[in-house]
DNA sequence: CCTCAGACGTGCACCGAATGCAATGTTACA
DNA sequence: TGTAACATTGCATTCGGTGCACGTCTGAGG
């Protein structure tokens, strides 16, 4: 059972202030707060009675219904069913984008764009909604939930060949190398944000527990050391599930290969 | 203009089959015959037809009537409209599972999952339609419409992660893990095939002239080099193009199991 | 306080994707 | 040749998604 924040809707205010006091920084009107209680009550409708029902068992109507808005309302907010379920967000691309760009450099592109992608696993770790609104429970369900149904998982990947596209742009511009003729920006990209995913995806079949920036610095530490060998592979069984929590600190690679 | 091969349909059945003699080995019938048949059909006008207009603007009606069959007859053959045009083929990922596991011990998690990779874009590479019945031109074609059309694109990406599910537990079956404990096989498998996807985009911006075995295998040993920072980051423009190609390697032993 | 323009919610009509069902036609095989 | 299995097809239906128009509320300025 999971605990449902829809009751509260029109009647607490309140309770909606103090989830989001400073969240639309850029003028607060009654007019945006509605807009974002209306948005957060679609999402986790959306991702309550996926939840419980899966996702292919509930309709947008049913979505709205439990959000207390029009059908016809659900697409002012969500272009798709996928999305409110997804949490894409064309402002977090953006972000990434220029914190790519701004990352000093010496660093290599791997290094660089880790950063970017462990900084913003860590602003989750500290359940700052500080971007999107989001926070770290939201996160955690919608992970859950993806894992679970496949057809979220690949509604998920198409969410992530998106991040893809812009973050290849930008590493090409960092690196200033045309990605038409040189796919290593794509594949630095597109190699970082699958193990990002798999690190999450890991993160939440955990219960989410353990620290998700260190997941991801894991993930990412793992690859720029080129997935390794993670020792004896046939007749191990000693400490499988250690090998990404183990490199979170500065390197410990387990086994020398190639 | 696109060369159309859905005239001759009925007609010629010699003209079909030239092109696939011994494919449906089963055991040779009228009816497979006809099947395939009409499965190419429909393939090959949801190629062209998305080709010139953009898969937004083809319908399955549009579809279905180029190849000269009925409207619910496409959903016989194929389960959604991306499904035709993405080559979703349970077959394939099956045929590489086995492949990976047939892996000699000796070799890396990476070595593995990126011989059997390797190996697949080798036959592609001889146009050997030995299975699926594909061929080199039509994957080329698929790549191309995939590449442009940003809606294509997430559907193809959702068709890796279905790639991915099933390689990723035959990974964890290969290194004898628990998957839900360990995100190695996970982390190997996801990267692995989002290099090769790179690589195969890259091939098909290129005019599909290159070997996509090649690519293929240069964008696996790059991951297993950690994604090396390729020469001077800052001031270079020096031989951007050159990156994949430069590591070709020399092992592409390209007959597979069963 | 009043007014007005624009933003928002909503109903309606509509298109297209996708599925289930039943009837019909066609192939394979004895 | 007859029959059983299978493929094609039409029809009805559900649902995701969009464009449009109308009514309401909010925010800003007089």
């Amino acid at each position: 059972m999971l605990t449902s924040a829809l009751e509260i809707r029109d009647d607490l205010p309140t309770a909606l202030e103090d989830e989001a006091p400073a969240d639309p920084v850029t003028h607060s009107g009654r007019r945006d707060r509605k807009k974002l209680a209306t948005r957060r009550a679609l999402r986790d409708a959306a991702l309550e009675l996926v939840a419980s029902r899966g996702f292919a068992h509930v309709t947008v109507e049913d979505i709205a219904d439990a959000a207390d808005v029009a059908t016809r309302t659900f697409f002012n907010y969500f272009p798709s069913k996928e999305s409110a379920v997804i949490g894409a967000d064309p402002e977090r691309i953006e972000q990434l984008r220029t914190n790519l760009l701004a990352r000093p450099a010496e660093e290599t592109p791997l290094e660089a764009l880790g950063s970017v992608l462990v900084d913003y696993a860590a602003n989750l770790d500290e359940d700052l909604d500080d971007l999107g609104g989001e926070g770290k429970k939201a996160w955690f369900q919608r992970f859950c939930i993806v894992r679970a149904d496949p057809e979220l998982l690949g509604a998920y990947a198409a969410h992530m060949a998106e991040n893809e596209r812009g973050l290849s742009v930008a590493m090409a511009e960092r690196l200033g190398s045309d990605p038409y003729h040189d796919p290593y920006p794509a594949l630095v990209t597109a190699t970082a944000l699958a193990a990002v995913r798999v690190a999450a995806m890991y993160w939440s079949a955990n219960g989410g527990e353990e620290s998700l920036a260190r997941l991801t610095r894991a993930a990412i530490d793992s690859l720029g050391k080129g997935l390794l060998d993670p020792g004896p592979v046939l007749g191990e069984s000693r400490a499988p599930a250690e090998r990404l929590r183990a490199s979170t600190g500065h390197r410990s690679q387990s086994r020398q290969a190639k």
